[in-house]
RNA sequence: GCCCGAGUGGCGCAGUGGUAGCGCAACCGAUUUGUAAUCGGUAGGCCAGGGGUUCGAAUCCCUUCUCGGGCACCA
């Protein structure tokens, strides 16, 4: 959660939320006059006060935080802004350790504080007039935060709390939480019976049942066939390599704790890829490239591997083994922007197909202080953002800037697609990387007969399958679109007399290439429908009597239309025009030329 | 990794110191049905794993694993 950017201190909101935050501390100093306080902002949806208390807050303690807020708010008090010294504050706030930093990191203005009741803080504000004013809200939540987000300093304990001006909008919110849960991939994986984990097998290691198997191939069929049309060649490489390529390509120094650690062998020593830029780096140099040939596009659907930390693994959107629609680029300067723009345009389309419609534009520049993480090379990052920047800007597209989220080697252009709660994740990326081709000395012959080094573009456009299954799942809420669904139709026989009928049926909607599968259950025919409903299946085609003499079926849709009985062949026709369709949709979104 | 919470048949849950239960699913049988749940029966659990306290542990304690919400991390 990050403090509201689209949200001004003079919203009327953001000093309700604020204030709340306030009341909040106010009633856990009430029953916890040994508490220390950190900091209490407003945020999206919401607002949340860090604390250090005596005792670990549980759930079953926010209801009587709850009842005191209401207290306080009913007394309606006025909320009073004052300013003292800072030797004042310094006096007044001794105790108050988290305050005191906060303090001695202002310069020697006079400090802003603000009063309600007995209750005084730290703070800027701006407040509303009285506690009285404070709209609805509900507290959802306890959780740890590391004062100032730093994991080498204290953790805290935090409440959140969600509020809105008015009932309704709150309302709003929680019916959106309760939709959330209701499209919880994890929760749909298990009732589509899209993909399972084991404990045996371990944390962020799912396994796809085959219903999420056929979902992944067809993403994969779709990506690839994308690529071969844009002019991408496509390799297999291995998963385990020497520690050396690693150390050869920087990310051993830079990234080796999210590595599973080495396989100690005689005399050598194996990972587990964590990606898989070395190893088509190689397939670059193993062979001499005069410009002519470039831009060279090397893809994999590559598995990786990533030690990510115990608590990051969760559901398909963070795993530890994963496949990556990689590829990378290898070009000349002067080929990056039109290299750049034919990914985007790939990206483009992926989504118009896969229905991908809220997406933001994000490029990630990288921290200049944090020497650690990034390679030290001012002119190479300097050039890569210039690179970026312009060639968004020629493209006309909006972007946001996030310093610190660069890859260790380059800057990056993230595509940021936003979950049904508004939290941010990345789907797809495009990178430009002028280290890894000195890493490992890359060449190729100019025009003028002498070797010059190209460029590498790091892209990725369904990101990991896992990622965008987990994703699409979400905003489908498992109701796939036929071209993804993993079943497509389900035939249903309305007696037992009809089941070798059925099965015609069944093998002529196969062998037209569909996704089918027949319900032969002693059910009665209603049950069976209810089934193929919660499955979410696109199309059930009722049989009996009338279908089996008219070589016909019934088509019900899932959204509950009943298309009337027609010939199978028909319906063939139908579903293939379908899939045709979405497969070649109309150019959404920005116009990135071409 | 850190803080909090939680792990009970495939799934959803009840059981908080005294013989492990319910619903759905599964299986078997009956039924043969026209657009969201037919009826009856059967089987299925070392209560996540390990250790401890106790006459006795699903229940209390310790520990490991896994899951959830956050934080931190995310090439």
């Amino acid at each position: 959660m990050t403090p509201t950017p689209d949200m001004s201190p003079d919203d009327r909101l953001y000093r309700m939320r604020h204030s709340a935050a306030h009341i909040m501390a106010e009633a856990v100093l009430a029953m916890f006059p040994e508490a220390k306080f950190a900091i209490g902002p407003p945020i999206e949806n919401g607002f949340y006060y860090d604390f250090q208390l005596p005792r670990a807050l549980t759930p079953e303690d926010l209801p009587e935080v709850e009842s005191r807020m209401r207290k306080r708010m009913k007394s309606n008090v006025a909320f009073e802004h004052s300013e003292m010294s800072k030797d004042d504050a310094l006096r007044h706030f001794a105790g108050q350790p988290f305050k005191i930093e906060l303090i001695e990191g202002i310069g020697d203005e006079a400090i802003s504080i603000y009063k309600q009741g007995e209750f005084i803080d730290l703070c800027e504000g701006p407040h509303v007039e009285r506690t009285g004013e404070v709209p609805p809200f509900k507290l959802t939540s306890v959780a740890g935060a590391y004062w100032r987000g730093d994991e080498k300093r204290p953790m805290l304990q935090r409440i959140y709390g969600t509020m809105f001006e008015t009932q309704e909008e709150l309302d709003d919110y929680l019916a959106r939480v309760e939709e959330a849960a209701r499209r919880d991939h994890r929760k749909l994986g298990r009732e589509l019976d899209l993909y399972m984990s084991s404990e045996l097998v371990g944390a962020g290691l799912p396994t796809l049942l085959p219903k999420g198997a056929t979902v992944r191939r067809l993403l994969e069929e779709y990506i690839l066939k994308q690529e071969r049309e844009a002019g991408y060649q496509h390799v297999y490489s291995p998963v385990l390599a020497k520690v050396e390529l690693y150390k050869t390509s920087g990310h051993w120094e830079h990234y080796r704790d999210s590595m599973f650690p080495p396989m100690k062998l005689e005399h050598e020593e194996m990972v587990l890829r964590p990606m898989a830029c070395p190893h088509h780096i190689l397939v670059y140099q193993n062979s001499l490239h005069s410009y002519r040939e470039l831009p060279i596009r090397i893809a994999e659907i590559i598995t990786q591997y990533r030690y990510e930390k115990s608590g990051a693994v969760g559901g398909l959107s963070r795993v530890r083994a994963m496949a990556l629609n990689d590829a990378h680029i290898f070009c000349t300067a002067d080929q990056i922007k039109s290299e750049f723009a034919g990914v985007m345009r790939l990206v483009e389309r992926a989504y118009a197909t896969l229905g991908i419609t809220d997406y933001s534009y994000r490029l990630s520049l990288r921290d200049p202080a944090d020497t650690e993480k990034y390679v030290q090379n001012d002119e190479m990052w300097e050039l890569g953002e210039r690179v970026l920047r312009e060639a968004m800007t020629e493209l006309g597209l909006p972007f946001y800037e996030a310093q610190g989220e660069a890859a260790f080697y380059g800057p990056k252009l993230d595509i940021q697609i936003r979950d049904w709660l508004g939290r941010e994740e990345t789907l797809s990326t495009i990178q430009v990387d002028f280290h890894l081709p000195n890493q490992f000395d890359l060449e190729y012959i100019g025009e003028d007969g002498s070797k010059h080094r190209p460029v590498m573009i790091h892209r990725g456009v369904i990101s990991t399958m896992e990622r965008m299954m987990a994703y699409l799942i979400e905003l489908y809420a498992g109701a796939f679109p036929t071209w993804l669904a993993p079943v497509q139709a389900v035939v249903i026989p309305i007696a037992d007399r009809h089941i070798d009928y059925a099965h015609e049926v069944l093998t002529n909607l196969r062998a037209a290439g569909l996704r089918a599968e027949i319900d032969s259950r002693s059910e009665r025919m209603n049950a069976k429908i209810r089934d193929a409903q919660l499955q979410k299946i696109p199309y059930m085609l009722v049989v009996g009597d009338r279908e089996a003499e008219g070589q016909a079926v019934s088509v019900r849709t899932r959204a509950g239309e009943d298309l009337k009985s027609m010939p199978v062949f028909q319906f063939i026709d139908r579903v293939q025009d379908e899939v045709a369709t979405s497969m070649e949709p109309e150019a959404a979104g920005p116009d990135v030329g071409g």
